[in-house]
DNA sequence: TATTATACTGTACATACATTCAGTATTTTT
DNA sequence: AAAAATACTGAATGTATGTACAGTATAATA
């Protein structure tokens, strides 16, 4: 995604509010009426500036044939599957593995986020997740002491605290007295993350 | 909201998933093409059937100029309230007291609600409710034993378990061993049931 | 310094589209 | 039994709209 001009920016900013007010896209004409211009043109232009750099996408020869393609808009939600903690170490994006969909907006949690997983049992209560919770997973490597991990072990998917004690020494903690720490050598096991919670939802 | 056909559902539903699909508006001859319609007149009745039943709205003259006035379709949310837990008894949503608003489905909980309590202390840390955690709570009087309550006793408002002892005696009860249970004589202290928790939500 | 991108006005035109009119037939409501 | 709603085909029309072409001017790149 290229960078964007303050003008081709207020271009888009009036899609979307135009969407958002009618309902459906704005022709070149009320882009014009809405920003001042005097020209189909200059709409015309802006807009072939914003699909080339991936903004929007135009369907040639369509009367108000405009989408946005950004998807950081809290316009409009979308669908993210729900997983369960699945055992066996296939790829939890699967197919078979997607219990359901949630809709719901894309910036919901902070930093973004591609999956809701189902908790199973109670290793992590004190940190105030429960059975059935729903965690917010961005995937990702890229996690520090602290962070609410999705780790897995062998075939075995699991959420805990990540610390890492030395370079080849990661603990994996649990939030709950009758759980045990998980220590783990990377230079003797192998450990993968899936990703990190950014969030949790809870449905009564 | 008058009774719809199965013909016009068929429209409908048409216009819904060329919506998600495209991000805009179907024409009279699209419709038509998805639904194997040979005239466009055909589109053109739907929708205006669709219209006087108030499912739909057309700007008159607009190519494409249809929306959707259906409010509880998933695409698209609404603004709800996050509330602080005031300690003094002014009405919750009053304006003052909403912190920011939070963009989601109507449909996101269950039962539907009305707006989100963020949570102060740690009373309810073994039912898994932290500080900062977001519930989501509809108004209602309405509630069972072993609920989760909004409350207000005298000017202080709190989350707990509901729990009627006997017609006049209500136990509110925490979820944390360093609190007490609040026991409640109706007769001599005034209870006031703000609404119960029907989810969670929290953002890292 | 030449070129490309940005940022417009203004005119023109083919076609994409909404919309109306004329029919036919079945079902539902009054 | 008449009227209105539903469910279409088919043709016709005016305009709403995308889009190309001709200019002008400034800023950013190569």
């Amino acid at each position: 995604m290229k960078e964007i001009t303050s003008q081709q920016q207020r271009v888009l900013d009036c899609i979307q509010i135009y969407l958002k007010k009618t309902g459906f896209p704005p022709t070149r004409a009320d882009i014009c009426k809405e920003l001042g211009f005097k020209s189909p043109n200059s709409a015309e232009t802006h807009l072939r500036a914003l699909e080339k750099k991936g903004f929007i996408s135009i369907e040639s020869g369509a009367s108000r044939g405009i989408s946005v393609n950004d998807q950081n808009n809290s316009f409009g939600g979308d669908e993210y599957p729900v997983i369960g903690l699945v055992a066996a170490g296939s790829p939890t994006l699967a197919e078979e593995n997607i219990e359901r969909t949630i809709n719901c907006p894309k910036s919901f949690f902070e930093s973004g986020f591609d999956y809701f997983l189902k908790v199973r049992g109670l290793s992590m209560k004190d940190a105030g997740i429960m059975e059935d919770d729903l965690i917010a997973v961005k995937k990702t490597t890229d996690v520090k002491n602290g962070d609410i991990v999705i780790a897995r072990l062998d075939d075995e998917v699991t959420v805990k605290f990540f610390n890492r004690k030395s370079s080849n020494i990661v603990e994996l903690e649990p939030a709950n007295d009758d759980f045990e720490n998980i220590v783990i050598n990377l230079e003797s096991e192998q450990l993968h993350i899936e990703g990190k919670s950014v969030g949790l939802l809870r449905r009564n």
